[in-house]
RNA sequence: UCCUCAGUAGCUCAAUGGUAGAGCAUCCGGCUGUUAACCGGAGGGUUGUAGGUUCGAGUCCUACCUGAGGAGCCA
């Protein structure tokens, strides 16, 4: 007999009558004394379950079959038949149960058929894929991955592999995670006193990637259009719904491009993903909308059909000091934007996607370019509603003389970006890119309100389990 | 790192300083082409940890641990 996915058999690809084999966990099982028991079998391959109808006929009826509760693994050969009840077009008639793995303790297995608390499912990550909103995400994430490469391969980007060990530091700034194989107890020690790397592993200091931007960017300056999409990595101690110690960024950049064009290829993006779902895993996001957020189906619409708002930082530091309601922290021309600001921006003013660009040169990093006056830079940050800044990119110093100006501002030493240097002093170009946080869009997308609920297993300050 | 809140049954939560309870889940029985099924019964507890106050602490105090929300930082 075929080995069907359920997907398959629900969406009306196999033919009524078929034999088919499917195989996955049981949701639930309800059983009638007219001789039969009903199971609820999921395989992932959808947001639905298969309803299953097991005859007492069956030679393991009494034994097994009613003794098959949540989470018990199971394969079961029959027909697909037009089903009898309400609430599914089709169920499989079995003709055999066969039972892969038992729960051997159904009082103390964590998803039993009730309503969990996200908080403890990040307890039972293993298990919580078993769940409806985990199984949702899971389906959304892929979707999302999918539909960012193949947008940017349509577009003409390649796709580039950067490193997870670095050297340096992309903002100067946010904690590292150091990779070392000195031993941690007794490590060598140099002159001072201080661990001597100089015999670890690369012979230098090396840590987890902040992001591949620095990297890529060399790869721009060769083949014009490219992207990274990989995981990144932050030290910082934040205990918020929106960060992770561990998290996926996309960045592409582009060269003989500029500011403008960076914002229209962030709002292509991010239009072209939110369709691609709402088309793509419209089972998924009719629960999201049903059970997590109700507005988060129009609200991808909205995105979807309208041009997102741009404004700049002036202006938005205008909008700020004109509006009705009072802030906690000053809003002033120079300050950065805080998050209350950057909320009332989008969620109050205007009600999307915002970009606010040409940000104050001395609250942003060194490599975004000077503008024309030299007070602000070719910044821009994508605010979103319910999440705040989703991208942060910019418009990069290609001229060498500014960009070293920009390390003395900024106190780096520029011996430490010498190859990066190398980039200004061999055929430079304009070009410019962004990062976005991949869990902060299928947070915004499925309405989940915690970002370690959208990554399947979270790390975070003092958690790495799993 | 700072501020706030919360830890009681597998889960979600009650319990005025005075005998630890309910709903769901689980198990057993009944009923039904059922589907958040329904009806009845049963089992299930070191009240986060360690101290302290008190005749008596789930409850009050101290410290710590864990979780959540927010700030900062960012994506």
């Amino acid at each position: 007999m075929a080995k069907r996915a359920i997907a398959e058999l629900l969406g009306g690809s196999v033919a009524i009558g078929a034999d088919v084999t499917v195989q996955g966990w049981v949701r639930t099982r309800r059983d009638s004394k007219a001789g039969f028991s009903f199971l609820q079998l999921n395989d992932g391959s959808c947001f639905d379950s298969l309803q299953v109808v097991a005859g007492s006929g069956l030679p393991n009826y009494s034994r097994e079959v009613l003794h098959v509760g949540s989470g018990c693994s199971i394969r079961v050969d029959g027909k697909l038949v037009e089903s009898r009840g309400r609430g599914q077009s089709v169920e499989l008639q079995a003709d055999a149960v066969h039972v892969e793995g038992w729960v051997d303790d159904p009082d103390h297995y964590p998803i039993s058929p009730k309503r969990h608390s996200f908080e403890f499912l990040r307890e039972v990550a293993h298990l919580r894929p078993r769940t409806n909103t985990f199984g949702a995400v899971a389906r959304v994430r892929h979707t999302l991955a999918q539909a960012i490469h193949k947008f940017f391969d349509a577009n003409g980007y390649f796709w580039i592999h950067t490193p997870i060990i670095t050297a340096s530091d992309t903002e100067g700034a946010g904690e590292l995670f150091r990779v070392s194989v000195l031993d941690a107890v007794n490590p060598p020690k140099d002159q001072s006193g201080r661990p001597d790397f100089s015999q670890d592993f690369f012979g230098r200091e090396a840590f987890l990637t902040v992001s591949g931007q620095l990297n890529v960017e060399a790869y721009c300056l060769a083949m014009t259009k490219v992207y990274t999409f990989g995981p990144t990595f932050r030290a910082e101690n934040s205990h918020t719904s929106r960060h992770l110690s561990e998290f996926w960024m996309i960045e592409p950049e582009t060269a003989f491009a500029d500011l403008h064009a960076n914002a229209d290829l962030a709002e292509a993006l991010l239009k072209h993903l939110f369709r691609v779902v709402l088309e793509e895993r419209a089972d998924d996001m009719e629960f999201f909308e049903k059970r997590i957020d109700s507005q988060v189906v129009r609200r991808l619409r909205s995105v979807v059909d309208q041009p997102f708002e741009r404004m700049t930082y002036s202006e938005a530091i205008r909008v700020l000091q004109g509006a009705s309601r009072k802030f906690e922290f000053p809003v002033e021309w120079g300050a950065d934007l805080q998050s209350e600001h950057e909320r009332f921006l989008t969620e109050q003013h205007v009600r999307r996607p915002v970009v606010v660009t040409n940000y104050p040169k001395a609250i942003k990093p060194f490599y975004m370019r000077v503008d024309d006056g030299g007070q602000t830079v070719a910044a821009m940050d994508v605010l979103a509603p319910g999440i705040g800044e989703i991208i942060g990119g910019s418009q990069r110093e290609e001229r060498l003389e500014v960009l070293d100006s920009r390390f003395a501002d900024c106190g780096i030493d520029p011996a430490h970006y010498g190859w990066y240097r190398d980039l200004r002093r061999y055929g430079t170009v304009p070009h410019a890119g962004f990062g976005l946080g991949f869990e902060r869009t299928i947070s915004y997308v499925t309405g989940m309100a915690n970002v370690r609920d959208v990554i399947p297993f979270p790390r975070t300050p003092g958690s790495v389990d799993f």
